[in-house]
Order: C-alpha cells, then structure tokens, then sequence
DNA sequence: CAGTGAGCGAGCTTCCGCTTGACTT
C-alpha cells in the first residue's frame, strides 16, 4: 500500500494529525529545524554574495536519518511545518535533504489543529514559498553575523566567553537604561488630603478626596497639570480651612458601566499570568505547559494533549472549539453568562506570525477537577489557569455601578471640592471564572463602596487625612515585564522568551534578586561598548526595521542579497572602528 | 637524571529560532 509521509515540527503534533489524517498518511516529526549555520564558523561568504553553508548539527543526525528511513517506505511527502517564516525554511531544508527538489515539494499549511482544518488543508497542497524561504535566510544570516562578528570583538576586549546579539543586547541594555534612571531618580514630594465624611446625623462614614482649592484644581501627582501640594505646610493651611468647612453634595453622578474579559493566552501574557499568579518564573512555565501540550494519561482517554501549542502569538480560538465552550458556559453558568456571539479577539502585538492557535484547553469539558488527579500539583495550577481565562473569553461582559460624588466644602468665602468614587458589581459574568492578576505597584484605585448620596445632601467631617506622598522611579524589569516589552517592540519569539532570560543571566550580565533584574557591571560595561560602536544594532527599532525588510523579500519586492548587503557594508565599517577604537576594558570585573 | 617552571601556541568561547529529551541541580 502507497502512503504519504508528511513532516511536521512536533511529535506531540504529528501524533494529532495523523489521527484526523487516517491510514493513507504517517506523520513524523522533524524536531523542529534540522540544518543550520554551523557552530564554529561564521558559515557566510560576506564576498559573495553572502553565500551560505549549511549543516545538519550532531543532534539533528538521528532525525534527519529517520525522516529518511520514512521516505523511503512511503511513496511521496508532504511538508506540513508552521506556517510562518520558520516553518517554510524547514519545509525547505526537510525536502532538500530527503533529497526532495525544494522547488516542486508539496506544502500543506494551516494555523489550527482541529479535524476539518487539517482535511481541508491537504485538499490542497501548494509549492514552498521561496520568497519566504529566502526572509528567512536572510533574518538567520543577519543574526550570525551580528552575533559572531560582534562577541570576538568582546571576548578580546573585555571577558572571554561574552556574547552580543539582535536580542540579547537590546534586553540588555534596557535593564542597564531601566537602573540608570533609576539611580539618578529624584524622587519630588507632594500631599494629598482626604476626608472622611458621613451624611449628617448618620454614621455610614466614606473617604472623598480634596481635588480643587480655592486657587485652582489639584495636581494629583507632580507630572499632572494642576496646583500641586508641594509641602506639608500648604496641605496644612488647606486643612485647617477644611476642619471649619461645610460639606455639602453637589452632584452625584451614577453610571453603569462594563467590563469584558481579557483574551486568551498566547506565550508571553501565559509567561506574565503564571509570575503574577503562581510565581512561576518563564522557563517554568513553559516547561509545565510542554507537558500538558503533550499530554498525560486519563483513565478511559489514553493519553490526551490537554492545551493547544504553547509557543504562539495568536489570540485565535478555533471555531469548533468556541462552540464547545459556549456550550459549557451555558450549562455550566447559565444562559444569562453565555454570550449570543463568539467574542473574538485581534493580535495588537507587531511581528505577530499567528501560525498557530491561542493558548487554551484542547477540551473546555476537560475541567481541572476532572483532570485533576492526572497532574500534579503545579500542572494542575497552570492548567486551571489556562482552562479559566479561556473560558472567560467566552462569557458575558461584568457590569458595574459607577458612583461619582462632587462635593462641595465652603469655609467663610474658601470654596473647596472633594470628589469620591465607589463601584460596585451589579453582574460578575466572566469575573466568576477569571479575574486578571495585578502587577505589584499597580495602585489602588480607591475605588470602594460608598453610602447612597443625594445631591443637596449635608455632610459631616469626620476626620481630615493629609498624606505625603513621593514620586517613584520605574520599576526594575521582572522577567515578565521584560518579555511583555520585548513583545510590544516586536523583539523575540514566542520560542525565545524563556532561552533571551537564560542568557543574559548566564553571560553574567544581569542578577535576578527578589524577581527583578539588576545589571552587573560587565553588563554595564558592554551595554557602553555597544551603544558607543553599534548604536544601530542595538536600537529598538532594529528589529522591526529589519522586519520591514523580510517582509518586502517575502513580498518579492527586495533580494535577500540586497538587504544583506545594505545592512552588511555600514557595519563592517563599524566593525573596523570598533577594532581599531574599542579600548580593552582593563579594570577589574567580578 | 628527574622534576620544575617559564614560555609558547593551539583551541575554545559566540548569534536567533525551531524542537525534545537527557542529565544535573
């Protein structure tokens, strides 16, 4: 009997679609890319062309010869990696070395695991995208050329073993940034004023805060537009004023108001959730949503993927799925929790490649208390996690009552106002399953409940409460605010996340103490080196220019060798600046 | 003659992004 081989990146993976694919088909596993640069070579012919050679790492052998065993039992092959950037130049590499013309190998792409995606995507197979192949090429080009060009220069002039990269430099620098404004922070004092109050003759005391004295409106922090309270001096006098004052509702103003659910996961809001809520540090994480990507044995199941892939930027829920979840939300909450239309969300973040899906349960039914005695302790935390947000996404929106007091304090001709906010849930809806965690620092908004108020209605001082208060720097980058940055700068890949954290500790360049960072000198010093040589490569906006450029490669719009070349002659002729003025760093490092 | 030490030379370190084990902490 004839079958057809297909090759995708992940066993987990290959194992799913060959279920939908039936016996027609054997999937196997790539294990992601199988040829690169090689290790201990720069591997670019800059002088031609930027000409590339490739090899299979020591590793990557034993699959490459299986994946050619499989061939050979089978009559044709079909690649079948992700789809995006990545997976075309594994699909290309994987034909090539099964001996496969890359330019005619069948390619089947789509960007969820369900049974009708997967049939209606080899209903029609394509060619390899070369264009994309040849971005590719070119991002991995650019990549070992600032890495292996650069790190020499570093291991000559400051610390054998150093290391610089597109990545890795630019986190690092914004730790160093980060410490530096915070060392010249100075932190400027300012006063608020609340005052607790009731409604005459009755004791349902609330706090309301003092925002307009007789000479203007209040800054309520020193960057604000408005009079500030810069001593306690002046809080003072306006508090001596106050303690003789009337108080009286002016205006109370009552709105409902709505909350919808956070999306779902995708690998760094999972990264940031799991710090927030469980303390989980990235590679943590991420080792724990593997498993349960690869699943674990329920009784009466065999062994079941619990989550959908884990290293993605997509914010889609498969159509299937989100019947599935309606469903559950309906029987399991109520109808008045369920949602007429499937909530749907967009990816804000740039450089997003979408080849997969959000991260969320293969299975809403699957709920953590029936999943529960298959994992342990820590599984089971993520997945719960998971499972909520998840199915949050799909419920209805919270609402809230708003409550907005004016209220007015008169003391002789001294008008003052003092506002108080209170909310309170009229309807939890998708608050009942999930609630987004806090960043630390993340102020209280004051928000509480406040006592039914009439405009008109008189008011008793209770007490007065002026409060010093000084501004703070920026916090230190947790790993998880790191890896958000990165992502909003487009910096970084779903798969690098947790690996950027890993190195930029193991170069000695940062600490972790009490979950933040703190650059080391060595850190400091090569941040100076490359700001002061390579003020371009270690930009922000690096990435997403370059981005710019693989896109129009992919788009045939430019070459590869064009975008090589162009990136490749400023910084050679950096590069020999740099060898001539890049002083060695003589003082002692630690 | 055996052991020691200075001096020299060779070889290594490194990127990003895709994927799991294998093997220690």
């Amino acid at each position: 009997m004839s079958k057809t081989l297909v090759v995708v990146e992940s066993p987990a993976k290959a194992k799913t679609i060959e279920k939908y694919l039936g016996g027609d088909y054997a999937v196997r596993a790539s294990y992601g890319h199988i040829r690169d640069l090689p290790k201990s070579d720069l591997g670019v012919d800059v002088d031609h062309g930027f000409e590339v050679s490739y090899e299979v790492p020591e590793d990557s052998k034993k699959h490459v010869a299986a994946l050619k065993k499989a061939l050979k039992a089978n009559e044709d092959l079909i690649l079948a990696t992700d789809y995006d950037r990545e997976g075309e130049a594994i699909a290309f590499h994987v034909a090539s070395l099964l001996g496969v013309d890359p330019e005619h190998a069948k390619r089947v792409t789509f960007t969820e695991i369900t049974r009708d995606a997967i049939l209606e995507a080899f209903r029609r197979p394509r060619e390899i995208d070369l264009k994309l192949f040849d971005a590719q090429e070119a991002r991995r080009v650019l990549d070992r050329l600032v890495g292996y060009k650069i790190s020499p220069l570093l291991w000559r002039r400051v610390q054998p073993g150093l290391s610089a990269g597109r990545v890795q430099s630019v986190a690092l620098r914004m730790i160093v940034e980060r410490e530096r404004e915070i060392r010249d922070f100075t932190p400027v004092e300012y006063w608020s004023v609340d005052a607790r109050l009731t409604p005459r003759g009755e004791d349902r005391p609330f706090l309301a805060r003092l925002v307009s004295v007789p000479e203007g409106r209040i800054a309520s922090a020193p960057d604000k537009k408005g009079v500030l309270l810069t001593a306690e001096a002046q809080a003072a006098a306006h508090v001596d004023r106050l303690r003789e004052a009337d108080y009286r509702v002016a205006k109370v103003e009552s709105k409902e108001r709505k909350e919808g659910p956070r999306p779902p996961f995708k690998t760094s809001t999972l990264q940031q959730e799991a710090a927030r809520k469980l303390g989980f540090g990235a590679r943590k994480t991420m080792t724990l949503a593997q498993r349960l990507y690869e699943g674990v044995d329920l009784p009466g199941e065999g062994t079941v993927g619990l989550i959908t892939y884990m290293r993605t930027d997509s914010l889609t829920i498969a159509e299937a799925a989100l019947r599935e979840i309606a469903e559950l939300v309906r029987t399991e909450f109520g109808a008045e929790y369920a949602l007429a239309e499937p909530r749907r969300f967009k990816t804000k973040s740039r450089n997003a490649q979408e080849a997969h899906e959000a991260i969320r349960p293969t299975s809403a039914l699957r709920t953590p208390d029936r999943v529960a005695a298959a994992l342990d302790r820590d599984q089971l935390r993520l997945y719960t996690l998971i499972w909520q947000r998840t199915v949050a996404t799909q419920m209805a929106q919270a609402r809230f009552n708003q409550v907005g007091v004016d209220i007015d304090a008169t003391a002789g001709t001294a008008r003052y106002r003092l506002r108080a906010s209170g909310r309170t849930m009229i309807f939890d809806g998708h608050l009942r399953v999930y609630a987004e965690g806090r960043d630390d620092g993340a102020d209280d908004d004051g928000e509480s409940r406040l006592p039914e108020l009439t405009a008109e209605q008189l008011l008793s001082l209770l007490e007065l409460l002026p409060e010093q208060h000084f501004t703070q720097p920026p916090p230190r980058f947790s790993e998880a605010s790191l890896v958000k940055t990165l992502e909003e700068l487009g910096i970084g890949r779903p798969s690098t996340y947790a690996s950027i954290i890993s190195t930029i500790q193991d170069r000695g360049y940062v600490r972790l103490e009490d979950r933040r960072f703190f650059p080391n000198d060595v850190g400091e010093v090569v941040t100076d080196k490359l700001v002061e040589h390579f003020p371009d490569i270690v930009n922000v906006n690096f990435t997403a220019e370059m981005e710019e450029d693989l896109d129009e490669i992919a788009e045939g719009d430019l070459q590869r060798v064009q975008v090589l070349r162009q990136f490749y002659t400023p910084f050679a002729d950096a590069l020999e600046r740099a060898e001539e003025k890049f002083e060695r760093y003589v003082e002692e490092l630690d």
